[in-house]
DNA sequence: GTCTTTCTGTGGTGTTCGATACAGAAATCC
DNA sequence: GGATTTCTGTATCGAACACCACAGAAAGAC
């Protein structure tokens, strides 16, 4: 906003990174300013400047996995041939990626308490809401294309593939291996209709 | 522990419920004691008197849930004639179920934020530990009976069936209906291994 | 150099956190 | 009845919470 004055001393997008990790690790309320002050190397004063509340920080941070994994997860999905191509690829992918950090998805498993932070909570509703249409309007397009039977219920299968891939998460979280989720994942691909 | 003094002013039991009530819909850290005193109609020493902290409650809290939800869920698993019946049943249950206090399941979705709560937290991994085992091992057993082929890998199976229904917990805590998860159920079940 | 602008570090704001000391109240035991 | 035991309500405890005032430091503008 400004090219004035004494330039930041830290780098806003490490700093950012770091804050992410942390909340991702530890969820919202569990996370206090202070360990994010210590994980960003920096004051709290500049935290505030930079980022301007806890809750607004949890927000970019919430953005910044979307722009960071996102891509990992659904740059497949996106050029899938065929939908059934597609979803194989968002649950091998989700496979590969959820299990690295062992702590499953930010965006499926964040449980803010409703107290304060309504923006964060909105925000998260609106990228979990975002995801579900995402994935049965491909779905209704590959039926539209009919490469889905017109009686298969789409609406079904999107909540039941992206189910897989929350599922998929939440044993992440638990300590699951890259090979036991995509084993997972083979299994899903089974209940694709068939011809 | 004693019948002699003054006796409880109120009911433990109920006390416990509504405790847990508020530890489900908010999570272990953005649930305060103050709040806890509050839903319960206790004061602080009360609370601490009858159940020592706001981790061993929370542990209390943990427990009563897998009382008082765990048969809604398992009595038709356990009840099933066939494996595939047993997981029908589970997966039709939990959609049940967790429309019901659209919250998900609080095993399956709490996440308790590392620092103090080692007990709780042991506790639920014990608990999760317990219910992919708990699906796992009817599989193998049906596999050994011959009502699986010897050639399903029956680890990856349970993975995909506890998977779902956690994925449906996810999915009721953002508001999916009953109709909804039921039917996400179905599509799931057609990814039974055929003869 | 001097001025202006912006950031950093120290220290502290009031509030709320989880957890208690203490005195009085309510029961049983003898 | 009195003694003993246990619970309840008030009124906190120190610590941690999210957050910010303020002075000094570090840059560009002139």
């Amino acid at each position: 906003m400004a090219d004035r004055g004494r330039p930041r001393s830290f780098d806003r997008e490490r700093a950012l990174a770091a804050a992410m990790l942390l909340f991702w690790r530890r969820g919202y309320s569990a996370t206090s300013v202070a360990e994010l002050c210590q994980a960003m190397g920096i004051g709290s004063p500049s935290l505030y400047a930079a980022f301007g509340s806890k809750e607004a920080l949890y927000a970019e941070a919430l953005t910044l996995y979307g722009e960071r994994f996102g891509p990992r997860i659904w740059s497949g999905f996106d050029a899938g041939p065929t939908a059934r191509a597609a979803i194989r690829s968002l649950l091998l992918d989700s496979a590969g990626t959820l299990a690295e950090g062992a702590c499953g998805c930010m965006v499926t498993l964040a449980n803010i308490g409703e107290p304060a932070a309504c923006q964060a909570q909105a925000l998260l509703a609106g990228m979990r809401a975002a995801i579900l249409e995402k994935v049965t309007s491909r779905l209704a397009a590959a039926q539209a294309e009919g490469e889905l039977p017109a009686t298969v219920d789409v609406a079904a299968l999107g909540r039941f593939y992206l189910g897989v891939q929350q599922g998929m998460s939440v044993q992440a979280r638990d300590g699951a291996t890259q090979p036991a989720l995509a084993a997972m994942a083979e299994v899903a691909m089974a209940a694709w209709p068939g011809p």
